[in-house]
DNA sequence: GTGCAAGTGAAAACCGTTGTCAAAATCGCC
DNA sequence: GGCGATTTTGACAACGGTTTTCACTTGCAC
């Protein structure tokens, strides 16, 4: 239906790592796309609450968004410098996680797992500079 | 040095769960204590900085802090209603987030873990109520 | 007491985000 | 195609947590 919704939706697609509401916005008015802030916060969220996004929030209390190849739960693996994502599976820690849960007598068990480091590209970067 | 960071970290001592800034400031004038938010959030900045605290971020962006038993690396297993937290240990989650970092030739990996949940006196709570 | 560095806090600035509301686009129906 | 009803949009204002500013106070050395 909206066709705005959907151009949001392109830019996180090509994109290889997690981006801010702010950011995607930039993107979309430098490439001459009328839009509107508040059109991109909506967007966003819709698409997070769909599935179709998955949503983090930074250190600063940012919220960036991500069009992920798998809609199964999964977690990231980020690079601290570029961004870039990489989603990684990772059954055993699902498992963990369930099971201190449990152990406290805790229910309804969710949890956060995010990953970060330097990627082979920016370590090489740092190197060579 | 300081009277009004020990005062603020004194609060933290006191709580079972995650404070937040605003949270601590409302308590200490509450208690008839001269202080103000910008002392606080510095309190708090400085505990973190040091280590004597632990910090995360609520869903809705809001910094919380929290004074650990232990100084070493852990997490936490959080009650999603009363805040309640137990500190957990995950050696499994420590090796796995390595081992999915290096696989990727990712380097200085660090990670992010908190395990939510209802503990047994929220979910009596709500069974009860 | 004098001088200086560090600490303090009220108020203002900041910044990402959310709410408001009127204009514009779209849909359903004829 | 025409037209009213509904949805979407976006400029702008508000919001709320955090940070900065800056003048004032406090503690310490001499």
């Amino acid at each position: 239906m909206s066709s705005r919704r959907d151009a949001v939706h392109e830019i996180l697609r090509q994109s290889e790592g997690f981006r801010s509401a702010q950011d995607v916005y930039a993107e979309m008015r430098a490439e001459g796309a009328k839009i509107g802030l508040t059109t991109v916060y909506r967007a966003l969220q819709a698409l997070a609450d769909n599935g179709h996004v998955d949503v983090l929030r930074t250190d600063d209390g940012e919220s960036v968004y991500r069009a992920c190849a798998s809609g199964d739960h999964h977690h990231h693996l980020v690079c601290r410098r570029c961004g870039r994502t990489v989603e990684v599976a990772g059954p055993a820690v699902e498992r963990w996680a369930e099971a201190v849960g449990t152990e406290h007598g805790f229910t309804e068990i969710t949890h956060t797992v995010e990953v970060f480091g330097t990627c082979p590209a920016c370590s090489a970067a740092a190197k060579a500079g």
